[in-house]
DNA sequence: ATTTAGTTACTGAACGGTCAGTAAGTAAAT
DNA sequence: ATTTACTTACTGACCGTTCAGTAACTAAAT
C-alpha cells in the first residue's frame, strides 16, 4: 500500500465522467441485451448497470424502477421499425408482389438480424406480467404491422395480381413465418450450429406465398 | 368456534390425506399452469404447492428442486403429442395434401386448444436458462416435428402432387404459422376480445399453402 | 374389536442468500 | 463555493430450500 489509494495526488484522469445526455440510451441498450438474454426476472439491475458502465444507484436517476426501465426498452426500440416499414409502403410504386417481397426482406434486415430481434421473444415471454405494455405492443406493433401488410395485399387483390382473400388473415400468414423465425432463432440459437439458412428460408416463403395467393 | 378445531372428537374428516400416487401428476399439472402464466422465475413454489393442494415441503418429496420440477413439466407433457402425430402419418393412406391438412388440424386439436399450448411459449421464454432441456426439446419436439412434416411433403413431391421444393424448408413453413399462432395466442389472449378466428386462420393457411406448393 | 408399536406422507416454521430500492457521501463540473 | 451526477454502503423483503415434528395410515398383538 504505497500510494495507490491516495486521492491527494492529482493528475490521474477522473475515475468517472458526468455524461448526463448519453446515459439514458446506454442504459436502455444494456438493459435490452440482458432482458433478452435472461428474461425480466432473472435480469439483475446490478448487471445492467455494469454493462452500461455505471452503478446501480445511477439507474434510479434515470428510471423510477426496474419495471419502468423494462417498459422504456420496449417502447423506445420497437416503434421506429414500424414507422420505417410504413414509409417504405408509402413511397413504393411497383407491383404488390414486389412490395410484399421488399417488406419481408426489410423486416429481416431491420429486425431479424439486429439486436431488435430479441424484442418479440421478450414480449411473448413477459406479456402476462405487463398487461398494459402488452396492449401497447399489440396495438402499436402487431396490429399496425398487420394493417401495413393487409394494405399491400388489398392493393394486389384490387389490381388483379392476387386472388380474392381475407386480407387481414393473409397479412397475418405473410408475417407469421417471419415472426416465428425471429423468436425461434433467439431461443434455439445454440441448437443450430451455423444456424439455418435464413436467406433460403425467406426465399422459399416468398415463393410459396406468392404462388399461393397469385391469381391462376 | 364450536367444535371445529378439536382433534379429540373423532369423526371430523382428516386435515389432509395420504395420496402418494396422485401427487406427482397433480404437482406437474399445477406447475405447468403457473409456469405458463407467469414464467419460471416469477412462479413461486408456494403457489404451485397451494394449487396442487399440498404445502411447499411436499414438493421436495417428489422433486429435487424447482429446476427439476420445471424439466419434468416439459418432458412429461410434450413428447406424447409428437408420438400421436407420427402414428397418424404412419397409418394414413390418402394423398399428401389431405395428410398435410389432417396434421395441421390435429396439431391444433391436440396442442393449440389444450393446456399444452403453453409449452412452446414457455420453452421460447426460458430456453437460454436451461440449455440442456432446450437441446432435448429442440431434438425431440422441434426437429422431430419438422421431419414428420418433411416426410409428408416428400411424398407429395415424389407422386407429383407438389412442385419440387426443399422439403425441410417447406416443412418449416407449413408449421411456422401454427407455432406462431400458438405462442401469440398465449401472449396476447387478453388483447383479442373473443380472439381471432382460428378456424378461418387455419383454413386460409391450408388453402394458401397447398396452392403455393401444388404443381401447376 | 381394540390397543399398540411402527412406518411414512405431509406440514409449518425458520434459515440464509439474493436483490430491488434508498440515502448518505464523494467527486466532477461550473 | 455551489451544484449535481455519480458512487458506495446499507436495508428490508422475498423466496428456494431444509428439517424437526405431526398426523395419517398399517398391521401385529391382544
Amino acid at each position: 500500500m504505497s500510494q495507490t489509494a491516495t486521492t491527494s495526488k492529482r493528475k490521474s484522469r477522473p475515475r468517472w465522467k458526468r455524461r448526463k445526455d448519453a446515459r439514458h440510451g446506454e442504459i436502455v441498450a444494456a438493459a435490452l441485451e440482458l432482458f433478452v438474454e435472461r428474461g425480466y426476472e432473472a435480469t439483475k439491475l446490478a448487471d445492467v448497470a455494469r454493462r452500461a458502465g455505471v452503478t446501480k444507484g445511477t439507474l434510479y436517476l434515470y428510471f423510477d424502477s426496474k419495471e419502468a426501465l423494462f417498459k422504456a426498452v420496449v417502447r423506445e426500440t420497437i416503434v421506429p421499425v414500424i414507422v420505417q416499414g410504413e414509409a417504405l409502403a408509402q413511397s413504393f410504386t411497383g407491383s404488390a408482389s414486389e412490395l410484399l417481397e421488399q417488406l419481408v426482406r426489410q423486416y429481416w434486415h431491420l429486425v431479424g438480424e439486429t439486436s431488435l430481434a430479441g424484442i418479440p421473444k421478450l414480449m411473448m415471454a413477459e406479456a402476462a406480467t405487463f398487461p398494459e405494455l402488452t396492449r401497447f405492443y399489440y396495438e402499436e406493433v402487431v396490429t399496425r404491422g398487420h394493417r401495413l401488410m393487409a394494405g399491400v395485399i388489398e392493393r394486389g387483390v384490387k389490381n388483379g395480381e392476387f386472388r380474392p382473400v381475407d386480407v387481414m388473415l393473409a397479412a397475418k400468414l405473410a408475417m407469421s413465418p417471419l415472426m416465428h423465425a425471429t423468436v425461434a432463432r433467439q431461443a434455439f440459437a445454440s441448437c443450430m450450429p451455423e444456424g439455418f439458412d435464413v436467406r433460403a428460408y425467406l426465399n422459399t416463403h416468398i415463393d410459396l406465398y406468392l404462388h399461393g395467393i397469385a391469381k391462376p
